[in-house]
RNA sequence: GGUCCCGUCGUCUAGUGGUCUAGGACAUUUGGUUCUCAUCCAAAAGAUCGCGGGUUCGACUCCCGCCGGGAUCACCA
């Protein structure tokens, strides 16, 4: 293999956002390329012009853009192969689909839409039953000249087995009998997938052809097309299905998700990437938080798995706290940007010291606004939810919040470090324990049960704001 | 239904004939640290290696059958 330059490549189809389990095909497919030096090539499949969505050729950039798997050649970047947009190459296809059918590996087919219809309704699984591959050249003259409208089907062998070794499956041969004379070229002039990606790949030097399971049983058909062209089929290596947690196939329907929508959801691009990685291969304890640098040295195409894997978000959660922890705060302030209210993006400094304490208790993005909120907005707090906190009278309870407010107005020094010696230190004779003093006064300032430790949150919030929350109580 | 692929703790996996009374990670539970939560640390529980036959002195590892799951069978990719 050291002798051939290493080109993948991923083809979408803009017929919908490619879901997370492409998205592992499309990592893989990246780091082949990249552990061998060679080339990684992004190509629009867009022969299903009756299904196109909307800016989903856009959102496939992105995709590709926010986890960092940029593609050497693709129709924005261009590339001495391009244009990289199928319906841009259609000269291409005719040609060599009129050279199939000259060579004899093709046919015209003139078979109605209906007949066909027909022949499923017989039987669901039907393959065309070769109608029009027995046609002399003069009946099949005749209707060209007509005008007739045609296919161009691939003239399938009718015996024997296809065999290939497959990179991740091992070797692979399915009966010939299975394969079904495609159709190559539709009605319309536009080329079906088959003959499309056979083509392509071969013009664009695509060494090794790194795909989702769905089209293995359609690869036969593919390394005919090699054949008969007389061209070298690229190495074919096909990649088990992502699952749903019940096990079946991720689709749109049930849920799947694109990269983007986990990307709103306040997953980070090295979280998604390591969760992909992790699933379908293995690296030491799997728990690594890996760089997509890291990935490529690691990846080893003859260790991914041939199991299908199944989705599982609770590792995903795990790797993101950890990228979360591990990432320093000014860098986490700008992904945090889109997720946080703007007037608390000016007070940059502020926002900064709270993710410094609320990294650590944070699984996605998601989590910082909800958590951080007091120290925006003044919280609305009950006396009775103190009370019920410090466990004592109100008169005791208030007594306590008396020295609290002293410790603060006369503290050494208004830092966490002196704030804790001190306050501990009158804890021990204000007749509550540490978690009934703290706790009271951790819902005085924020309204809540559960924040970061509470000498941090008076630093924080400042002396002047932290007085007056716990002034107002028993106000 | 035909064809092909897959089958180790809930999940991702290690394991290529004896070192496996099956190892790790995530999740779960418990304990420790602690002003709460989380982190961190420690520990526990969790898999008769899908089932049944072989082969072998010996099988999670090899062979066969079965069962289960998945893929595919469009003028969609």
């Amino acid at each position: 293999m050291s002798d051939t330059h290493v080109r993948t490549r991923i083809a979408p189809s803009p017929t919908g956002v490619p879901h997370i389990g492409n998205t592992r095909t499309a990592l893989f497919d990246y780091l082949l390329a990249k552990k061998y030096g060679g080339e990684f090539i992004l190509r629009i499949e867009d022969t299903d012009q009756d299904r196109l969505v909307p800016e989903a050729v856009e959102k496939i950039f992105k995709i590709q853009e926010f986890l960092g798997m940029k593609p050497d050649e693709s129709p924005v970047t261009g590339g001495p192969y391009e244009p990289y947009i199928q319906t841009q190459r259609l000269e291409l296809y005719q040609k060599f689909a009129q050279e199939l059918i000259n060579i004899g590996a093709a046919y015209y087919c003139f078979c109605s839409e209906d007949r066909l219809k027909q022949l499923h309704e017989k039987d669901q699984y039907a393959k065309y039953d070769r109608h029009c591959r027995y046609l002399s050249p003069e009946e099949v003259k005749t209707k060209l000249d007509s005008g007739a409208p045609y296919v161009i089907r691939v003239k399938t062998p009718e015996n024997g087995f296809s065999t290939w070794h497959d990179l991740v499956q091992g070797k692979l041969s399915l009966p010939n009998t299975e394969c079904d004379d495609k159709v190559l070229m539709k009605t319309n002039g536009i080329p079906t997938y088959h003959l499309a990606v056979v083509v392509d790949d071969y013009l664009m030097k695509i060494s090794h052809v790194l795909r989702g399971v769905e089209w293995m049983m359609s690869t036969p058909v593919h390394l005919f097309l090699y054949e008969a062209l007389g061209w070298e089929p690229p190495i074919l290596a096909h990649v088990p299905l992502l699952l749903g947690p019940d096990k079946s196939k991720l689709s749109k329907r049930h849920g799947a998700k694109s990269v983007l929508e986990y990307a709103d959801d306040g997953y980070l691009p090295e979280a998604i990437n390591n969760f992909l990685f992790y699933l379908g291969f293995s690296y030491q304890d799997n728990s690594a938080l890996l760089t997509l640098d890291e990935m490529i040295q690691i990846f080893d195409e003859n260790k991914i798995q041939r199991q299908n894997a199944i989705f599982d978000i609770q590792k995903l959660n795990y790797l993101n706290s950890q990228w979360i922890k591990k990432l320093d705060s000014e860098d986490l302030f700008n992904r945090l940007k889109k997720f946080i209210p703007e007037n608390w993006q000016k007070e940059k400094s502020k926002v900064i010291s709270i993710i410094d304490i609320a990294k650590e208790r944070m699984f996605t993005l998601k989590d910082f606004a909800p958590s951080a909120e007091y120290f925006f907005s003044t919280p609305e707090v009950a006396k009775l939810q103190i009370l019920e906190q410090s466990a004592h009278s109100e008169e005791e309870t208030k007594k306590w919040f008396q020295t609290a407010i002293s410790l603060i107005e006369n503290t050494k020094s208004y830092s966490p470090e002196s704030l804790h010696d001190e306050f501990t230190a009158s804890q021990k004779d204000s007749g509550l324990s540490p978690k009934e003093a703290f706790m009271s006064l951790r819902v005085a300032i924020s309204g809540r049960t559960v924040t970061p430790p509470l000498f941090d949150c008076f630093v924080i919030l400042g002396k002047e704001e932290s007085l007056k929350r716990l002034n107002t109580v028993f106000a």
